[in-house]
DNA sequence: CGCTGCCTTGATCCCGATCAATTCCCGTGG
DNA sequence: CCACGGGAATTGATCGGGATCAAGGCAGCG
């Protein structure tokens, strides 16, 4: 089992799920995996540790349990987009075919489970649940791509961190006060925008009471219904 | 079988496959087709017809015999992102879900294969070669997309002129002349620009002599390397 | 042959990018 | 606890690519 671990994980252990950070019931996920009768290793990252990268086979199948992740293309510049942000309970790597298409790297320090695609794939080929959730997530994720695909292509800049803004108080919103784990280069990375657009547009609804921040990454929003609005 | 017809199509016909527009061989969606036991209507769309609404119950899942087909998204003042161009051979359609996230439209006169989804849907719960194929062509979407957002969000209007024309190029050029089907609009809806750039790059292209262009929509590629080095 | 919709081309504008300082946190060590 | 260093964020000034506004041109089809 040891040799078909991803290389250099900062931590590495096998079996036990640290609960704590995801809730306790089974997700799509986890209904998977017991159907297919596998469970994968739990491996940790630090901040900007890469967890795989573009081109890479594609061995693994990944769960958040907790932290961040950022999966992401370059061009040969260096210009960056990044297509999705993967918080505790996100399913990232599925990507079918033999190479990953995108590069993933640990926003803060996180931590992962992996799951051999192979062995998946086998399950998936008797046992049809597994095959329908692995569609199924695979949907979801095309789902997502979509509704970005609209921003990036039309939306205003102000929209488009309305969307934003609505999309991170929806999945990591507890209280109302959310404290984003990326960066401003990376939210302007993952909107098509420059980090200076981002952090004019944060000031802007802060001026308006549309937003509080305490600290550039803690944020309360104030007027969901305006966001809505200005959502397009 | 005829209630559940889409509603008033141009033509309607079962069980027999006008396989002159399409390869003989079998595809992917055919053996999925065979695998599921089942076999889909022959339907026809007039130039600019709706063939399925965002929104409306995603009752069938498509693919394109002739002609071509776009699926988009508006925003609530007519924006609209053109997130894929389906020619013959493709298969749309198959967002997961209960409703279709897109609208699909045929760009010129078409004829489409419509299968039934919960068809599949149960063929799929019992073989296992239905559900991994349909898995499949959602992950061949997701690839496109993934792609796509790289060019919406990062690359400029030239870069995203090349990676169009290489793109049509790979999938309608047979002779190294294509026609295309679709407007300057579509064009521009689909790159996330306007019509007016993307007449003009068409033009900068030819006077560089990278293009030639007979009529606006017969275009022939007279030097891929340079749009290969212009597409980033 | 003419009409109508699509396309091209031109002139100008403006949103977001770029260039350029500060300023603000936040983590670290004294 | 506070002082400090440095990366991250904010803010300002200016630029420019692509949007917008506005005519023509052309081709495909009746």
């Amino acid at each position: 089992m040891l040799a078909e671990m991803p290389a250099t994980p900062a931590a590495c252990t096998f079996g036990r799920i640290s609960a704590a950070t995801v809730t306790p019931h089974l997700d799509r996920f986890d209904t998977i995996l017991v159907s297919a009768g596998v469970v994968g290793a739990s491996l940790s990252y630090k901040k900007d540790e890469e967890i795989y990268g573009e081109g890479e086979p594609a061995n693994y199948i990944y769960k958040v349990m907790s932290g961040a992740v950022r999966t992401y293309k370059l061009l040969p510049d260096g210009r960056r987009q990044i297509d999705a942000f993967h918080l505790a309970g996100d399913v990232f790597g599925l990507d079918s075919g033999d190479e990953y298409r995108l590069t993933a790297e640990a926003i803060v320090d996180s931590q992962v489970r992996a799951v051999n695609r192979h062995h998946l794939g086998i399950a998936a080929e008797t046992e049809v649940r597994v095959a329908h959730g692995l569609w199924t997530l695979t949907a979801d994720h095309l789902r997502h791509a979509e509704d970005h695909m609209l921003l990036l292509g039309r939306k205003t800049a102000t929209e488009r961190v309305a969307t934003f803004l609505l999309e991170m108080d929806r999945r990591l919103a507890v209280t109302g006060l959310m404290s984003l784990p990326m960066s401003r280069r990376d939210i302007a990375d993952y909107l098509g925008l420059t980090l200076e657009t981002v952090s004019r547009t944060f000031s802007q609804l802060q001026s308006q009471g549309v937003l509080g921040l305490s600290g550039a990454r803690r944020v309360a929003l104030r007027d969901r219904q305006c966001l809505l609005g200005m959502d397009a």
